[in-house]
DNA sequence: TATGAAATTGAAGCAAA
DNA sequence: TTTGCTTCAATTTCATA
């Protein structure tokens, strides 16, 4: 999992395949002036060595009636890793949080939160947080527009 | 690209793809219960129609060397409209900036923004906050831990 | 109209040069 | 690394409910 050497051709790979997972090899291979096979043992090696960690569907929230979106601080009463824990497998077992971010400052953890509707997200408050003794304090933001909403990362020898 | 109405065999089929997206349509078919070929036509509908948006891969940002993420929220100095819009334009073409919102409350932008390393940050933040303007103020949170980082979302009907 | 079974196309995986 | 062969999955066809 330690950090491979990856070349520029292993970049330009990478950049088609998180646009799009699908491009078949041979697609690939003309663009990085590649054959299909040598596209193909690369893509298995990125994928063997972690670079590549998954391959995803990306869903349209708004298909899914998800119509909106939360920025959420929270601010947790003391710091025990035990708590801290607790918090975190809360976290990866609630479907509406679709990311959470432990961090330094004044809150504690940033989580992007998804719901139906307001009344979706009040429920899912009471049970995060209302009815959660270590949580002290959490601040709500209503995402008005998802200016960017991406796992794409830059890639220095992008194509 | 309106929504078309999802049964709960399309919600199992999609829980499976983004979970993960090169999940066979025979796996899928036995979760379910269904043909392979039934799978796949689904799928087509379910492309089709924008419910999948997308597939992509996941790369890892510490395999790619970028070790650091941050959240960062931004004030704006006075909102209106063209200076908004400017400011979206940035982060778009920002590589650094990998997720904004636009939000209610206190701050105005919610950026999550990954970088190699410190130094790196604070060429980003000159370059996007200091030589900015319209920002009045930023702040900046490290992210220690990547908790949950997701574009999973919750579906009712999830398996 | 949507399904399952069978046949076809196509891409990925593998071996040998 | 490429070439060609094999295997496996996606797609199409077709009969059926």
């Amino acid at each position: 999992m330690h950090t491979p050497d990856l070349d520029h051709l292993d970049l330009a790979i990478l950049s088609c395949l998180q646009e799009d997972a699908r491009t078949i090899a041979e697609t690939i291979g003309t663009k990085v002036g590649l054959s299909a096979a040598a596209v193909q043992r690369r893509i298995k090696r990125l994928r063997e060595s972690g670079v590549i960690e998954r391959e995803v569907a990306v869903l349209s929230p708004r298909a899914l009636g998800l119509t909106m979106t939360f920025v959420v601080l929270v601010e947790m009463e003391r710091e025990n890793l035990a708590m801290l824990d607790a918090f975190r497998r809360q976290v990866l077992a609630e479907d509406n949080v679709q990311q959470c971010y432990y961090v330094t400052g004044t809150a504690d953890f940033v989580l992007v939160v998804t719901a139906e509707d307001m009344a979706g997200f009040e429920t899912f408050t009471r049970r995060m947080f209302f009815e959660n003794p270590n949580v002290r304090h959490f601040t709500t933001s209503v995402v008005m527009d998802r200016v960017k909403v991406g796992l794409t990362l830059p890639l220095s020898g992008g194509a």
